[in-house]
DNA sequence: TTCCAATGTAATCATTGAAATGACAGCCGG
DNA sequence: CCGGCTGTCATTTCAATGATTACATTGGAA
């Protein structure tokens, strides 16, 4: 399986935000267009990252703001954020080994510390970037095209 | 969402056939004993694993063995052999992003190499354990038991 | 104060993939 | 040739994603 795009849409909201906040009125509607979804799909996520207290959304007239510096704000909070699944699990485990089988039972207490081990070695790299690198690429990528 | 659990089945079943070779005939009614799921998800997990070249399984009497020492069957492979994502990409990234949109044209180049780089790190955790640990770990555990 | 744009949220629906299961043809050693 | 085991197909259940419609609520602006 793969990790859902509601990842991706976040880190594009968040681009989106940053570079059009003085130009335009940055709206759900407004982000849907850019992102090519539906507009319900974007005030979900929007929930989502308010509830993990990275934003600040304004309702009656709208507005997103971020509640920290860009520079604040990981990859990794972006995905804690998103991803629902309670324990952060990346690896699912089937869930009925043997327990009269010795490898049955002796399974998880084998496999948990190594796919810790994998699981840590995604997400430290997910704390690595964060959204400020994301304006500064985007502020590179605008200076080519003008 | 989570790396489906026919990853962790994947090494339960190398760990059996390791444990196991000398004293039982490990069959796929056997693997679903000890895994607690229905032989047919073996024997499809099974298929994977030998059309990536890591097993062999011999019809008519049965009989599953590696083709390689386990310290040269890594997790990595173990994970590719199983995973069907077509290109196997870890992220999933939204499909119609508008490229009337100064950010929605630049999204990819912005995030790709990011995306890139915390796969690689978890892959890169992934080749790092083998089957072999797997035996050396199960072996710890039954001169524990015993 | 009223209007209205924008958010929050519930309810559907289509699609996809995982996992379980039953059925059966094909293979092969004894 | 028989019996056990694998390969594979078809079906079903279940959960998650993503899209969409509808509507109540909020709160700044006219």
């Amino acid at each position: 399986m793969q990790i859902s795009s509601r990842f991706t849409v976040a880190l594009h909201i968040f681009t989106c935000v940053d570079t059009f906040k003085d130009e335009y009125k940055v709206t759900s509607d407004f982000l849907a267009e850019s992102i090519g979804t539906n507009p319900v799909i974007i005030r979900k996520i929007l929930t989502q990252l308010q509830g993990a207290g990275l934003i600040k959304v304004a309702r009656g007239t709208g507005g997103i703001s971020p509640t920290r510096e860009l520079s604040e704000i990981s990859f990794y909070d972006v995905y804690r954020a998103i991803e629902p699944v309670e324990g952060g699990d990346l690896f699912r485990f089937h869930e009925h080994p043997n327990p009269q089988c010795p490898v049955g039972r002796s399974i998880h207490a084998l496999l948990d510390d190594k796919l810790k081990d994998i699981q840590a070695a995604m997400e430290d790299e997910m704390k690595k970037y964060t959204i400020a690198d994301l304006r500064a690429g985007m502020q590179g990528i605008l200076a080519e095209e003008a």
